[in-house]
DNA sequence: TTGTGTTTTACGACCTCC
DNA sequence: GGAGGTCGTAAAACACAA
């Protein structure tokens, strides 16, 4: 039986039997399969099992010299225009039709690849944003209860000068603890912020602060990569 | 060995361009 | 109108875990 009877087609020229190998920059998983198919149909045990033998002949697979190179054209040029598709297809003893449709699947899995690594950079980019959106929530809880605890502060130290007072004493207690600028928050949380414009780190936080903690938005966990990624861009 | 998930090949429907 | 494009899908080929 010869190769040609194998594959159910007579596009196939023996020559691309010949030799073996795995295309330039393809995944594991394919270059592996490629490998078995390889064994099978090549100088394997010899036990008579082809590649794709009686099957559908419509459905063949292409052989690793022919699938390399459509690759190589397909890199210098993702379309295809008939002159170079019908010298292709004469060249790896294909139909062009195949070289058709390998190009149009081919483009459709690049252009699968490419969403991929898109919707892969904007999850990171997300994600640094859930983790962004939790740190200055943090920053403004801690914020507000130093505020808090200030007011508390005042309060009581207003109502010592006030006893103070009412025994005759100035009225000067109250600005000595910087309440006379009229913010109650000046004496702390402005030098800190523009200390710290946007995402503060350390300084803020404080060393002991979990970068992992509270992110609702993303159902409460967030990988260390992500925090890596973080730091890269200089947000942490 | 078999069930299952993934990859590859092929096709039809529809669209755009010349 | 024909050639070639995308998109969606079927089905064969294949890998791999159980």
């Amino acid at each position: 039986m010869d190769k040609q009877h194998l594959f159910g087609c007579s596009y196939v020229d023996a020559p691309f039997f010949a030799a073996t190998g795995t295309a330039q920059g393809e995944s594991r998983p394919r270059a592996r399969r490629r490998r078995r198919r390889a064994a099978r149909c090549g100088g394997g045990d010899g036990d008579g099992v082809e590649m794709d033998g009686g099957g559908d002949p419509k459905k063949r697979r292409l052989t690793d010299e022919q699938v390399e190179g459509l690759e190589l054209s397909f890199r210098e040029e993702r379309k295809l225009e008939t002159g170079r598709k019908v010298h292709l297809a004469a060249e790896l003893g294909l139909d062009p039709k195949q070289v058709a449709v390998w190009f149009q699947n081919r483009r459709a899995r690049h252009k699968s690849k490419l969403l991929e690594e898109e919707f892969s950079k904007l999850k990171h980019a997300h994600d640094a944003a859930i983790l962004h959106k939790c740190h200055l929530e943090n920053e403004v809880l801690r914020l507000k209860e130093r505020l808090g605890a200030t007011e508390e502060e005042v309060r009581r130290l207003r109502s010592g000068a006030g006893s103070q007072a009412a025994s005759g004493d100035g009225g000067d207690a109250a600005g000595a603890v910087g309440l006379c600028g009229g913010s109650p928050s000046s004496s702390f949380s402005t030098g800190t912020c523009q200390q710290h414009p946007g995402f503060s780190g350390a300084d803020v936080l404080g060393p002991d602060d979990d970068l992992m903690m509270c992110v609702p938005e993303y159902g409460g966990y967030v990988d260390s990569s992500v925090v890596e990624w973080f730091s890269l861009y200089g947000l942490i």
